[in-house]
DNA sequence: CAATTTCA
DNA sequence: TGAAATTGG
């Protein structure tokens, strides 16, 4: 589930106003998989239309989009492409998860334990070519562009920040840094307000910054030693880690030996013998991105929208069509600028 | 998650 | 009216 650099980041707040006019290059697959597991009634149940087919996704992206629009915020879906040859194990390790929580989604319906059954619904989420591709039709009737990644969605997402086509990259992973995102976004999310799993609790989520440059300052390392130390905690290339080894001791080991190679071979740390690390440096250092792409925000085609998500998903059409005047005014603007940058 | 409705 | 609860699909 992407590497946990948490407990050594320190993040800042920052609020739509301040990402106005900016461009977000936003990770969908992360996007639309947060947006299918949360979405949800009590029991787990998704959201569904008429035909049965899961719209939890629709209704995450539709709204969130238009939010930020609204916002005048400028994003641009990345979505991934085929997943390095490393990334075999993860993959299956989540299909894996996914088939536990489905049995333990059934017992506690059985057992009529809600919490436990939400809780477990949300682990059985799973992301569909199909619901990607519907994903990208809504994004086309609002105008917004999506871009398919050779691979990794976020390394093309960061590699577009870094060009500077992007102002930050957007997910809830971490990996981005690994790949030198100078600014990463997390909790991008427009209400502010979450529950805390399990307690009637609430807490204020809002907005926050990394910045790549401030990690690296507070932890006196380079980019090539973040890296190591997140191979050390486990990336989704090596989802396992290394054993006993947490931020601590993966930071103390990288400050010590100056690099995990060296960290390895002075016996400091002990990793699978199969564990090829230079070749998870490699996907970090080098990864598989595309400059082919254009980034245009053609206004929005209100009918598609409805023709899509009313017509075909049985959305509310009172409810689309207020979200949808709420950002009329803004992709105007939106969509001046970006004809008007063709003539400087 | 976000929009809408209900409630204090 | 703002926060809490419920609905959305």
């Amino acid at each position: 589930m992407g590497v946990n650099l948490r407990d050594l980041v320190t993040p800042v707040a920052v609020s739509l106003e301040e990402l106005k006019g900016k461009v977000v290059a936003i990770d969908g697959y992360n996007a639309l998989y947060q947006f299918l597991a949360i979405i949800r009634q009590p029991d787990g149940t998704p959201l569904k239309d008429s035909r049965g087919r899961i719209t939890s996704h629709l209704s995450g992206i539709f709204y969130r989009t238009a939010n930020l629009l609204e916002a005048g915020v400028k994003p641009v879906y990345v979505f991934d492409g085929k997943p390095p040859e490393l990334k075999t194990k993860e993959i299956e390790k989540r299909i894996e998860v996914k088939e536990r929580a489905a049995v333990e989604y059934k017992a506690a319906l059985e057992r009529g334990d809600m919490v436990a059954a939400r809780k477990a619904a949300q682990a059985t989420s799973k992301l569909t070519g199909e619901m990607v591709g519907q994903a990208k039709d809504v994004l086309v009737a609002l105008g917004v562009p999506w871009i398919q990644a050779p691979s990794e969605g976020e390394a093309q997402a960061t590699f577009m920040t870094k060009k500077g086509d992007a102002w930050a990259t957007v997910s809830q992973d971490y990996d981005s840094l690994l790949f030198g995102a100078p600014r990463l976004i997390r909790n991008l999310t427009i209400s502010g307000r979450r529950k805390l799993p399990n307690k009637p609790v609430y807490i204020d989520i809002e907005p926050e910054i990394v910045r790549l440059e401030d990690v690296l300052l507070e932890l006196k390392i380079t980019r090539d030693q973040l890296i190591d130390i997140g191979i050390l905690l486990g990336t989704d290339f090596n989802p396992d880690g290394f054993k006993g080894i947490g931020p601590k001791k993966a930071l103390k080991a990288i400050e010590e030996f100056g690099s995990l190679k060296a960290a390895l071979e002075q016996k400091k740390v002990e990793a699978d013998p199969t564990l090829d690390v230079e070749a998870i440096r490699d996907i970090f250092l080098n990864p598989k991105t595309t400059d082919d792409y254009r980034l245009e925000w053609g206004g929005i085609n209100g009918n598609a929208v409805k023709e899509i998500l009313c017509g075909s998903f049985d959305f509310s059409p009172e409810r689309i069509e207020a979200a949808l005047h709420r950002i009329e005014k803004e992709t105007k603007e939106l969509k001046k600028q970006s004809s008007l940058e063709k003539w400087f």
